[in-house]
Parts: C-alpha cells; sequence; structure tokens
RNA sequence: GCGCUCGUAGCUCAACGGAUAGAGCAUCUGACUACGGAUCAGAAGGUUGGGAGUUCGAAUCUCUCCGGGCGCACCA
C-alpha cells in the first residue's frame, strides 16, 4: 500500500462500515485544495441514517482509525473531512516505494485474458490518420493493463480479405511482382489501389478476371492463395516499417486478419441456429436483436449470410469472439475501433449474448475513438483531399522536432540529435492524440503539438532530462538514492511527494475507463510540480542530509515519468 | 425520422454527483547574471448551448429544445 489516498480510504472504510452499521460503504478519498485530501461520504451516508452530516463525519473521525496517518482531521463545510497527512507518514510510503521497480503499483489481484483489437490497417492500402488513433490508443492501453498484470494478447485484424483481392491480384500480376513492391516501398499504396480500381472500372475484360480471381481465391486455388499472400506479405512489409518508426508493440506474431477468421464462419452459423436466432430476410440469413430499428422503424437485423451467399463483416466479427472465447480463453475483449462503428458493435455483441459465444464472466467493449480533425475542424485531409498518409505524419513530426533540437541544444552530435528527434517528434505526436478524452473529436494542430510547451510530451521529456542531468552533474548513481530517507520540509516537496505516491490511483482511474489521458494528465501535473519544486528547493547547492534527500526525490520522480510516459509508449531521453 | 455521440475561458482541453468549475496556449506583470529559460511566480479571462426536473449538492443524472458530427439491410 503506496498511496495515501487508498491507504486513508482502506483504513476508512470499517469506520464509516461501523457508523454506518453496514458493510459496503466506501469512503472516498481525493486530493483537494483546502488541504491534502478531502474525504466525502458522509453527506451521503446522513441522508440514509437521518443524522446531521458533520456528526456522521465527527463520529466517523472519532474511530480514531487515521491516528499516525494525518497530522488534522477535521469535519469542514457540510459534511466533508479534510486531512492533512503526517510528514512521517509520507516519508514512510515513500520509502516503500522508492526501492520498488513496480513504483507502488499493485499487481491486479484478478487478472484478465484481454484481447486487444487494434490499428488494423487494410492490405494494399495506405496507413493514415484514421489507423493512427487505433494504434497510438490501442497500443498505450496494451501497455498500461500489461504493467497492470493482465494477460495481454494484441490482435491486428488487417483488412486482408474480400472482394477487392481479385482486382488487387490481377492487377499485381498485370504490372509485375518487381513493380508491386516497388509501390510498396515507396509507400505508394495508394496509387497501386486506385489504378486497380481505375482498370476494373474501366475494363470489362478486366472485371471479368478480377471477378474470377475472387472465385479462385474463395476456393482455396494454391496459386492464387500464393499471389495473395505476395501481397499480404508487401504491405505488412510496410505496416512494420510504420509500427517500428511509430514505437508500437506490434508484430508479425499479432497479425490476425480477416482471412484468419473464414473457416470459422460456419461454425457460427451452426452456433446461431443451434440458439435458434437465425431467421431467413429478405433472401438473407440474418439475426434481429432487439431493441435496434431502421429508418423505417421496423426491426434492424444483423446480417449473417447476404442473399448472394457471402458471410460478411458482421459474421468475421462474431467469429473472432468465437474465437478469442473459447480459444484463446479471454475474458475481456477490447475493440480499438472509431466511433462510427458503435451501433455495429452494439448488434454484433449483443446478437454474441444471445447465442452464448459471450456470458456473464466475459466482457466486449467498444473502446471508441473520435475522428481526427484539421485546424478548420474538418476531417483531416490532405491537400489533395484524400486521407493524410501517416508516414508523412511521421516524417513531420521528427523534421520539426530536429529543428528545434538543432536550435535548442546544438552540442548534440548528429546521431544524438537524431534519436532525442524522434523521440520527441513522435511522443509528441502520440501525446497530443492521448491526452484527449479519446471519445470526443481531436483537432489535429501541429503548432500547438511541437511548440513544446504546456502540456506536450515534450514538456514532460524536458522535466525528466532536468533530472537526468542534475545526476550528471552531481556524479552520483541513481540507484545509489533509493534506500535514504525522505525529508519533506517545504510545500513543494510536500506537493511533489504525494503525487509521485498517487501514480496507482492514476493508473487505476485510466484503466477503469480504457481512458490514457488520465494517465496524461498525471504526468503534466507531476512535471508541474517537480518544475515548481526545481524552482524553489536547490538540489544540489544545499547541505546534507537535505541534498541526498533531495536526490532520491528526483529519482523517484524521474523513475515515474520514464515509467509513465513508456505505458503511453512514449520514450523519455537523457538529454534533449 | 430513429439511434449514438459531442457542446465548458478568445483557442485547445480537464473535472469517480461534492465546497469557490481547473489547466495549457494566446494576452498582461514579474523572476537572484539559470542544479538546462523547452522554465517558474502572478494577473485577467465562465450564466458549463437554452430551459425544466431529481438531489442536502448537477458541467456530470432525467426530460425537452437548439446546434455540430456519425450511423441507420446484404462493402469491410
Amino acid at each position: 500500500m503506496a498511496d495515501p489516498l487508498a491507504t486513508v480510504a482502506t483504513l476508512l472504510a470499517p469506520a464509516f462500515a461501523d457508523v454506518a452499521g453496514r458493510d459496503g460503504v466506501d469512503p472516498v478519498v481525493r486530493p483537494s485544495d483546502r488541504a491534502d485530501a478531502q474525504v466525502n461520504g458522509a453527506l451521503a451516508l446522513a441522508k440514509e441514517l437521518g443524522r446531521n452530516p458533520r456528526d456522521v463525519a465527527q463520529a466517523v473521525i472519532d474511530t480514531g482509525v487515521l491516528d499516525g496517518v494525518c497530522s488534522s482531521v477535521e469535519v469542514a463545510g457540510p459534511g466533508f473531512i479534510n486531512i492533512v497527512f503526517d510528514d512521517d507518514f509520507l516519508a514512510r510510503e515513500l520509502a516503500a516505494v522508492a526501492p520498488d521497480e513496480r513504483l507502488g503499483v499493485p499487481v491486479a489481484a484478478h487478472p484478465r485474458t484481454v484481447v486487444v483489437d487494434y490499428s488494423a490497417p487494410n492490405v494494399a492500402k495506405e496507413m493514415h490518420v484514421g489507423n493512427l488513433r487505433s494504434t497510438i490508443i490501442g497500443d498505450a492501453l496494451v501497455r498500461m493493463l500489461g504493467f497492470a498484470g493482465h494477460h495481454l494478447i494484441r490482435e491486428n485484424h488487417i483488412g486482408d480479405w474480400g472482394r477487392p483481392f481479385g482486382m488487387l491480384i490481377e492487377h499485381m500480376l498485370d504490372i509485375g511482382e518487381e513493380a508491386a513492391a516497388e509501390a510498396v516501398s515507396i509507400g505508394d499504396l495508394d496509387g497501386f489501389y486506385k489504378a486497380a480500381t481505375t482498370k476494373f472500372e474501366a475494363s470489362e475484360e478486366f472485371q471479368a478476371r478480377a471477378r474470377q480471381r475472387v472465385v479462385l481465391l474463395q476456393g482455396g486455388d494454391p496459386d492464387t492463395l500464393e499471389q495473395w499472400a505476395q501481397l499480404v506479405a508487401l504491405s505488412t512489409q510496410y505496416f512494420n516499417t510504420v509500427y517500428r518508426r511509430l514505437g508500437v508493440l506490434l508484430t508479425d506474431d499479432d497479425l490476425a486478419g480477416e482471412s484468419r477468421y473464414q473457416s470459422l464462419m460456419p461454425v457460427v452459423v451452426e452456433r446461431l441456429e443451434q440458439a435458434g436466432l437465425l431467421v431467413e430476410s429478405e433472401g438473407a440469413e440474418v439475426v434481429f436483436p432487439p431493441g435496434f430499428t431502421n429508418r423505417e422503424g421496423e426491426p434492424l437485423p444483423l446480417i449473417i449470410r447476404s442473399s448472394a451467399g457471402g458471410f460478411n463483416y458482421a459474421t468475421s466479427d462474431l467469429a473472432c469472439v468465437l474465437d478469442r472465447v473459447e480459444r484463446l480463453g479471454a475474458d475481456l475483449l477490447l475493440y480499438l475501433v472509431d466511433a462510427g462503428q458503435s451501433q455495429h458493435f452494439q448488434m454484433v455483441f449483443a446478437v454474441a449474448r444471445m447465442a452464448g459465444l459471450l456470458n456473464e464472466t466475459t466482457d466486449a467493449v467498444h473502446v471508441q475513438f473520435g475522428v481526427v480533425l484539421g485546424t478548420d475542424h474538418k476531417r483531416l485531409r490532405s491537400r489533395s483531399g484524400d486521407s493524410v498518409k501517416l508516414i508523412e505524419l511521421l516524417d513531420e513530426a521528427v523534421d520539426r522536432a530536429s529543428a528545434a533540437v538543432a536550435e535548442k541544444n546544438p552540442d548534440l552530435t548528429t546521431d544524438e540529435r537524431a534519436a532525442v528527434a524522434q523521440s520527441i517528434g513522435i511522443g509528441a505526436l502520440k501525446y497530443a492524440d492521448l491526452s484527449n478524452d479519446r471519445v470526443k473529436d481531436y483537432v489535429f494542430d501541429w503548432d500547438r503539438m511541437l511548440a513544446f510547451e504546456g502540456n506536450t510530451a515534450p514538456y514532460l521529456q524536458y522535466a525528466h532530462a532536468r533530472i537526468c542531468s542534475i545526476f550528471r552533474r552531481a556524479e552520483v548513481e541513481r540507484s545509489a538514492v533509493r534506500s535514504v530517507t525522505i525529508v519533506l520540509g517545504t510545500p513543494q516537496e510536500r506537493a511533489l511527494a504525494q503525487r509521485v505516491l498517487a501514480l496507482p490511483s492514476a493508473l487505476d482511474d485510466a484503466l477503469a475507463s480504457f481512458s490514457p489521458h488520465k494517465l496524461c494528465s498525471y504526468l503534466f501535473d507531476l512535471s508541474q510540480d517537480f518544475t515548481a519544486f526545481y524552482e524553489h528547493c536547490p538540489v544540489l547547492r544545499v547541505d546534507e542530509p537535505l541534498r541526498t534527500s533531495r536526490l532520491a526525490l528526483s529519482d523517484l520522480v524521474a523513475r515515474t515519468l520514464a515509467h509513465g510516459l513508456g505505458l503511453l509508449g512514449i520514450e523519455a531521453p537523457e538529454q534533449m
């Protein structure tokens, strides 16, 4: 137990239960600007008991459970309890965290097996900003959940199956594999796709070939499958270069494209039939989950098999649920897909529950996010009106960061500058996205993102780099100060210490709603608390034992920053 | 038309139903010749889109209206 707020909440729970005369009264303890923390819960309890709220609060205090933990506990306002932590108590908590690799974050008591479905670009299509949010937010959640002790399975549900592949394969054969490979290597997948589409629209002969090729592909023709695999391999190779550039965890091992679930489609149909859910409607085989209606107010179906006899993506998504729950043993499924798919996922999940693919112990969550807007508040587009290529975005972020680094720190070598520019540029790009509530649309603004001021990744990275710099000057090993006693003399030190200790609850809050922005807010607050400390509390120019104490506190802050940024997929360079 | 979602300072965003709605940017004042100024201290800036309701207490929950975005039968 290293989080003072959590410690207090735990101590108070029995006291509240005592006063209430029943269990299950959870006091809420949160930071306050009037004291170190505010306990609130007496107000609601007073209502239940028909007593005066202040008396209830006082009764809780009188149990004495906070003795030794708080230097001041008092009833405030209508019935809040304001508490001030005892400095020795905070010091003890810090002493417990300082040597801890996990920085006080407990391992989940009930670890879940989580499948995170994210990124999901389409084969033979350029990765664009739409893929960006899914990739970045998904990657952060994977890291955060993994650190919290859950068992993580990453799945990159690439679009590698379906009708367009007839056309794409024929086009590849027309221009030759070398030319196709070249198009991919220079990142001109959209050009490739467009050329195929243009041909398809212009030539009946090509159309016929494409259709025939789809039949061959679905029929399992070995040559066609090989050509298809070739095309997929070219694309995934390209995706990998983007992923490495972006610094996300996805590898080929995580590929779980649509093609992989084809064989499960009949199983899904079978299961739906067994459950008595499948009905015929307008020539298609469908399921009607209750509560969904179409334009005309009629029941809206989830289409399992089209009137033409083909499966479509609802079936594919149900197959994914089946596979993830029954083969992988997952009990939590996360889908990092844009908010526009909200209704689709609601229907898929509803049908999956009706069919028993999901039960009481398995949860499926559409971790939706809004669209990326330009500064004009319209969907972000390139000058030509197409969606913006992801790789161009990354290049620009790093270029801009490189220019800034060259100006701010000319002493770095060329190699150092390149590495730092990568960390800062990519970090700024990711943080700008992650620091906003994912549900909302998000305004993409280069100038603000790379202003490197305020709530940006470089601000956090800078705070971290300054701490590293202190240790370089002090010529003290970071690890050497992890068993010293930290003294909390100034308000800045107290505030900083409390912030450091709040990491577990910050991570908890962020994970409860799959919201990385809550972790961002925490890290920004931590950085601000640190820079305030840095301005007011000299570290190297103060006498012992304060000097070592402040070094120890700084070390803990740096580790929290670096680790926290790491959970967001952002690097924390030692100098910048 | 139905459904989902969003509307908070000039701008970009926060705020488990809790006291006086907080930050950053921009604006305005300041900071010992700086343990790295990519910084810090401070000021100013609000009828939380409008209205009603629930509650001891509402930006948050409910209803309603206004405004923006997205989706609404066989493409994924």
